[in-house]
DNA sequence: CATTATAGAGAACAGTGTTCTTGTCAAGTA
DNA sequence: TACTTGACAAGAACACTGTTCTCTATAATG
């Protein structure tokens, strides 16, 4: 009937022909002047035309590579998750390796989170902005996503293996702590088994406060407010510490 | 030389003449089909033409009223700003009326936030989304936005003010406190005047928390991962309560 | 009434994403 | 080796977009 070309059915994904080699490689090139685009003039004002205008080109030819606008932008959506994601885990393990405190092993990923927004501001606005109807390929986001929660959340649980989680206990709130805990089910199971229902608030809240301060600095919203937005940032850092139970 | 229309210096700004007012009249007639456009499909996906069209005027009438896109869109933002601000101020006024106490002063505002994102998705996220390029007019934001903190922030300075504001002490930042001191003086200045550097720096953390929460979960970050938004939000505004200073 | 400023229409230009058709050349097959 | 198949690239075309220009009615002003 018809023969398939990698007739392997098994997980190799390598390319092997030269024609998929260059394929890869002139995907790899289209990408490339993508995101030099896209951080120098923004999501909005990326056009396919304008990268076909660079790489010489004719419009219609990268439609082999990416089957449209959006596809082209999910896949610079989902490189900017692995981007940051590499970043956390890379200072995550640095602070490890370099057997740092428990202020400064959690200090690291919040750090190398400003750090990577502040150096991919468009790319950060493209994850943590607001999301355009087509884009946003879920599934293969989640990994990244998840490498960074990771790599943030660490501290939390070797505090929790060690003993020494201190949880400040915060004001009843006007739901249950039993709903809280099935609202958060799949946080506690995924990314901090055994841990309790407050810990995993108190973790999810430090991500929202960490997205919202970086946001809020890199949107431009503390012109005129917050002057220095490094120092409030560092305090907000260390703040988290005493809320999510690491700091001693 | 020339003659004034409205030969008058003083702050009266109420339109005068029949065409004064029937252009007031056809300009609100745009905004409020724009921000249904935007409603339906977003900020991406308004477009001028799309606008006429619903109006049933030439496109190039519309430039008689807005002077490019970004100019409408400017307007949408500012008025959405607004729309944003009066909601607080709504919700923090009947909570003082109704005599609440703190803690239920405390949550209005909050919630009244969640609420107006909830039902103005891309409204919100022209506020504290990605910015794009052309947009933003910071001078006629800058009043809404006051009137949000300040609704925002009111219990926090009765607080202060009965005596009752109780700040848990947080871990040493990495810069000293009189930096921070310095970096929020605007914010100790213009919104919380006379209250400890601790309290303004916990303020601005407690609105990056808000607005972390509410975007995460607005723009979908909180897929399989919170199953009740509304639970984390409730749970996450009581500790604010307690991180401000607000609870007793 | 005469003048003038204004709202609106229409055409046009440059730019966009996307599709379709055509040609060209390399890879796999008989 | 010759042939067929498939992929890549180009070009034209279509339906859009924002924006500008010119032109014509019409309403307000002197």
């Amino acid at each position: 009937m018809f023969s398939l070309r990698n007739g392997h059915t098994d997980g190799m994904s390598a390319p092997r022909t030269a024609r998929d080699r260059v394929k890869d490689e002139v995907t790899s090139e289209i990408l490339t002047v993508a995101r030099a685009h896209l951080a120098r003039e923004g999501a909005a004002a990326l056009s396919l035309r304008s990268i076909a205008r660079d790489l010489e080109m004719a419009p219609s030819a990268l439609y082999r590579y990416f089957s449209s606008r959006d596809a082209l932008l999910s896949a610079l959506i989902l490189g900017a998750y692995g981007s940051l994601a590499d970043q956390a885990e890379h200072a995550s393990e640095a602070a490890y390796a370099r057997d740092d405190g428990p202020m400064a092993r959690w200090v690291a990923v919040p750090r190398a989170m400003r750090t990577w927004a502040r150096g991919h501001p468009h790319e950060w606005g493209l994850i943590f902005g607001s999301p355009v109807p087509g884009y946003e390929a879920p599934t293969e986001t989640v990994t990244p996503y998840t490498r960074l929660a990771q790599a943030l959340v660490r501290p939390i649980i070797e505090a929790h293996h060690n003993g020494s989680l201190r949880l400040a206990p915060s004001a009843p709130s006007s739901a249950g702590t039993g709903l809280l805990a099935l609202s958060v089910q799949p946080v506690t199971d995924g990314l901090l088994p055994g841990l309790p229902t407050v810990a995993v608030a108190r973790a999810l809240q430090a991500f929202a406060t960490l997205v919202g301060v970086i946001s809020l600095e890199l949107f431009g919203h503390w012109r005129n407010t917050v002057l220095e937005p490094e120092v409030l940032f560092e305090a907000t850092i260390s703040h988290l510490a005493s809320s999510t139970g690491v700091c001693p």
